[in-house]
DNA sequence: TTGATTTCATTAGGCCCCGAACGATATCAT
DNA sequence: ATGATATCGTTCGGGGCCTAATGAAATCAA
C-alpha cells in the first residue's frame, strides 16, 4: 500500500477523526502530527512501567528521576526538578519514594541550610546499571520498525518541534 | 551545522547523556529517539493545558475523552477508555469532572443494565466547537517548523512505532 | 542590627492514574 | 430454574502531578 517495507497505516481512529473535522478547515498533517506522538509517548510508558519498573516500584517519572541522577551525579534540588521536567513539588513526592525504596539520599547543602543535595546511593547506582541496558533494548525494540536512518530523521524532526515549543 | 533550515540540534541534556553510557554498548539511535517522544508529548500537553484548557476546566485527558465523544459521538463507557486510552477507573473519575462541568450525560444502556453509555451534552459539543480550532491552531503552531512533507514523515515514523507496539 | 525581601523545600488541596477488590447484572450449564 | 461463571462500572489504596500557600533560611537595606 505505501512504498515502504514497515507498516505504517493510517488507525480507525485517525480516519473518524478526520471524517469529523473535514469540513472545519483544520490542518490534518498538524493534528495527526501531534496525535501520534501523544500516542506513542502514552504506549511506550505504559510498556516500560508494566515491564520494567513496576516490579521495582517504580513509576515511569521515579525511574527518570534516578536515570537523571545516574547520568549527572548529585544535584540540589531545583536542577533535579528541572531536568526531570516536573515541579518542585511532584519532586518532593518523588524524592520520598525513592527515599523509602533506599535508592536515593538527601544531604544539606554544605553553605546554605535551605538548599538539598540529592545523591543516588549505590543500590540506587546498581539497580540503574541493572535496569537501564534492559530499557535500552525495550528503545530498540519499539523502533525496530526503523532503520538507523529513519531513527535520526525521527529524532531530528522531534527536536525541531521542541526548539519551535522553546523559543 | 546540518542541512537543514530548521535547529535541530543536540541538546545539552542528550550530550551528558550520551558521555554517561558511551562505554555500556547502547543503541544511542533508540535512546534519543524514545526520549524525544517523551519530551515532545511532555511540552505539547504542558502549552495545551497551560494555554488553552485550564481556564475551561479541563485537564489534557478531560479534553481528550471529550474530543473522542464529539468524533465518535456516544460510546459506551469501556469503549471510551479504550479508545482514550485511559483504565475503566480512571475514565470513572474523568467523566464525573466532565460530567460536573455539565460537558457530559450518563445514560443507562437500553437492554443491558451494567453497561453506561456516555454523550456528549449541547454545551460539550459547544465547546469542542469552539476549543478544537484553537487547538489546532496550536499544533500547527508547534509544529510550524516542519514542511508539510516533513510532518507526514514524522506521522508515518511514528504510527510504525506504535504498530510495532501493537503487534 | 534588624526589618523587609527573596529564595529555597515542603505542605495542602484537587485531579489524574493504575491495579485489585467489590457489588450488580447478565449469561451459561445442567 | 438455578447455581456457577463472566462482564460490567465503581470504589479503594497508593502514587504522580500541578498551583498556591507556608515556613525556614539567606540576603539586602538603612
Amino acid at each position: 500500500m505505501t512504498d515502504s517495507h514497515h507498516d505504517s497505516s493510517i488507525t480507525r481512529a485517525e480516519k473518524a477523526a478526520h471524517r469529523r473535522v473535514r469540513a472545519l478547515g483544520v490542518d490534518l498533517g498538524a493534528m495527526d502530527a501531534v496525535a501520534n506522538i501523544f500516542r506513542a509517548a502514552n504506549s511506550i510508558r505504559n510498556k516500560a512501567e508494566r515491564d520494567l519498573l513496576t516490579r521495582h516500584g517504580l513509576s515511569f517519572t521515579g525511574f527518570t528521576v534516578l536515570w537523571v541522577l545516574w547520568v549527572w551525579g548529585p544535584r540540589e534540588s531545583h536542577q533535579l526538578a528541572e531536568e526531570s521536567a516536573v515541579s518542585k513539588s511532584t519532586l518532593t513526592g518523588i524524592i520520598k519514594t525513592l527515599h523509602s525504596l533506599k535508592l536515593v539520599e538527601r544531604e544539606n547543602h554544605p553553605t546554605d541550610g535551605r538548599r538539598l543535595v540529592i545523591k543516588p546511593t549505590q543500590k540506587g547506582v546498581r539497580l540503574m546499571e541493572e535496569l537501564f541496558p534492559k530499557f535500552n533494548t525495550l528503545e530498540k525494540e519499539v523502533t525496530s520498525g526503523l532503520t538507523k536512518k529513519e531513527k535520526s530523521a525521527l529524532i531530528k524532526k522531534l527536536r525541531t518541534v521542541l526548539h519551535t515549543l522553546e523559543g
